[in-house]
DNA sequence: TACAGTAGAGAACGAACGTTCTCCACGGCA
DNA sequence: TGCCGTGGAGAACGTTCGTTCTCTACTGTA
């Protein structure tokens, strides 16, 4: 027997998906559905429709990012290799051929001007980041301009990545933080 | 007497404005129509469809941006002022209420998966900004990762100081990009 | 077996989209 | 003046979308 919370489930896993890979307008309640394996009674049974829908996923992705990201952080060897995990595992990520750079970004860009939620949700995702980064980065002595400028170099880093469709720029940004850490 | 030409300029004119602020399939033929103060006819007599509006929209775009970048460094008055004079431009042209961060990343984000023309611009676009950052890095004797991390703090700058709605990520880049040259 | 209630499949609906077509007003020219 | 062709206004068309509704099959229970 599938519980409600399974099917519920299923469905933000096969949202997350569809929407990160042709953008949130582009995939249709059918199509969602569909993927989902689940009618399209239950769906709306369970959610309050598409923006609600984005809007959870979204949340959703930001903790499995963050969770994500923890384990790569939490298996360095030092400090200074703890800030520069984030990039290995962007290198990782964009390995997957259907790496499409930030999520949140990519929503912001679609959605962020008609939906404050969405705009919302991506603000705290970026301060959470931005957060986590200076509290490594802090926590090494350096200068809080450091951990503002490896944020910055993280964020162009995650949409050059998927613009060129390569790990190149991740390991550029890795190489870049890591002189500014080891130079200040 | 207003030319073809005239006309066609005012549609991409409201086209790029309509696009950037609200992103593109939120904005319906009939709402540019208005805003350029053309007829449909007009409009469909002149243009390929939306899609071919996109591209072409996109590819305007490009040439002013670079035009008017080029302005801050050519009045710059070092080298390093010119690398660092984007940053500037990004930090004024922020200051404008409609900032809504890069078109190009924007547009990747939204259509880039179902469309390989918008790809094509976006790529070619980045490309042009990581080419125009590396020679005047080059110019400079600076190594080239350099650059490339520049390039990658102007990107992140971009998007941040949309999301943040604030110049502040622009100024974090600009001092992070000084102080790579400066140390390099 | 008879029945109540749930859930699935997918038809149906209203709105919005991109695009095309119809109709009419107007200006140049004989 | 009469005619032709261009162009504007916007109705119309076909499609697609998000959302709701209808109908039917099935399950558990007495």
């Amino acid at each position: 027997m599938t519980t409600d919370t399974e099917v519920r489930e299923r469905v933000l896993e096969a949202a997350d998906r569809l929407f990160y890979a042709k953008s949130a307008h582009a995939v249709g309640m059918d199509e969602l559905r569909a993927e989902a394996g689940v009618s399209l009674k239950k769906l709306y049974s369970l959610f309050d429709g598409k923006d609600a829908l984005v809007e959870e996923v979204l949340r959703r992705r930001e903790e499995a990012i963050t969770a994500e990201t923890m384990k790569y952080v939490l298996r360095a060897s030092s400090p200074q290799e703890q800030v520069l995990a984030v990039f290995d595992w962007m290198a990782d990520s964009s390995g997957t051929t259907d790496f499409r750079g930030c999520a949140f970004i990519n929503s912001y860009a679609e959605l962020g001007p008609s939906s404050d939620r969405v705009t919302a949700v991506v603000r705290h995702q970026k301060s959470g980041v931005r957060g986590a980064i200076a509290a490594m980065v802090e926590a090494m002595g350096k200068p809080e301009w450091v951990a503002d400028s490896i944020f910055l170099l993280f964020e162009g880093a995650m949409t050059n990545t998927a613009i060129t469709v390569s790990s190149e720029p991740a390991r550029q940004a890795r190489k870049a933080a890591r002189f500014l850490l080891e130079s200040t």
